[in-house]
DNA sequence: AGTATTCTAGAATAATATTCTATTTCGAGG
DNA sequence: CCTCGAAATAGAATATTATTCTAGAATACT
């Protein structure tokens, strides 16, 4: 299923709109507008808004998830491919802030457990991408659950991410990303 | 401004329905059904479903902000304020999860950035009160850039609690309290 | 009580999502 | 090149839902 370029037009007109105005308020007709496409045609392709916001979202997740992959190939120790992890998430921020806020506001939503094998596929295909990576440096770090192990690496940065999206905090995240792996590393290194 | 039991009624109905199907998929008519109360009358007091979303937002932080304050008090040392924010996050959260659902859903959109002075009020009242019990702890402390400080003490609760609401995890942030103590602690204590 | 103000109800309207029908474009076989 | 079926597009018709409006009921104040 290769998108088109008219499915890319709507998705980006999309993301524009949903970040301008939120996506509650956001109407089919403006999308199209933006978009150069029929309300007919956006049906057609993804069904309703819902559908539009999900694809979004998939779409997002893969491609941060590529760049996380990219990130990790060739990282010998435990402690960089914390590095790694950390980095590449911040990169994928500040790269690609838009798409990022939107992921934000909606993974929250009821969009995220009722609708999508896709997305769920995607995203535990994501968190458990980093997991297998350190599973194999077990030794060089402390025993977590499982379920927290993402929060104690990547939690400061989500919130950080998350604030700075919203305008509640300035600094890019790229300046503080030294504060992000240390702590990090803290978290999950073995003392 | 005391709130009246028709008011009351109106926002707890609001939550329900909001956290049962999603912002955008409840109707007015949903909210006023499960609340016994006519359009006109929802109309009158929060002029229309952002209103009450703000409205549910705002009484939401303040109320977490209550518990933070008094789990603050007659605390002495700084790993004892940290102890007092994590804990009382978390008790917030265990306790007010379909609140914490909304908020969390909520504070990424539009909402937060356009509306309510109420709402930036209570926001960074909220995020200064512990940063100045913290200050006089200095010497105990790292230096961290101030606008870090808040997602390095929390940003693991956060996240893990996000997770925990949509169901993407089970374990029950309370279990897990103190690995969130822990690494609060590690990335702002001075080493 | 009398009057003003707030509150409530529900009908009327407006905005917007979704569906439907008709055309157009596109690709695979002949 | 032609034709046929499927996919894509447009825009009108419909349905749903937010919002506004009007009138009446409760409440508070003097």
């Amino acid at each position: 299923m290769q998108a088109s370029k008219r499915q890319h037009d709507i998705l980006m007109a999309a993301l524009a709109c949903f970040n301008d105005k939120g996506i509650e308020a956001t109407s089919i007709a403006d999308i199209g507008q933006q978009a150069g496409a029929s309300v007919g045609s956006m049906y057609h392709h993804y069904g309703n808004k819902e559908g539009i916001a999900i694809a979004l979202l998939v779409e997002g997740m893969r491609s941060n998830a590529e760049m996380l992959k990219a990130h990790l190939e060739n990282r010998s120790t435990a402690r960089q491919a914390i590095e790694a992890a950390v980095m590449s998430l911040v990169e994928w921020i500040v790269t690609n802030p838009e798409w990022a806020r939107f992921i934000y506001t909606v993974s929250s939503s009821r969009l995220m457990q009722q609708s999508a094998t896709q997305l769920k596929e995607v995203n535990s295909h994501n968190s458990e991408l980093l997991a297998e990576y350190l599973a194999k440096h077990s030794k060089q770090l402390r025993s977590v659950p499982k379920e927290v192990l993402p929060s104690l690496l990547l939690g400061s940065v989500h919130d950080y991410a998350r604030r700075w999206l919203n305008g509640q905090v300035l600094t890019n995240p790229k300046e503080l990303e030294s504060f992000f792996i240390d702590a990090a590393w803290q978290n999950v290194k073995s003392h």
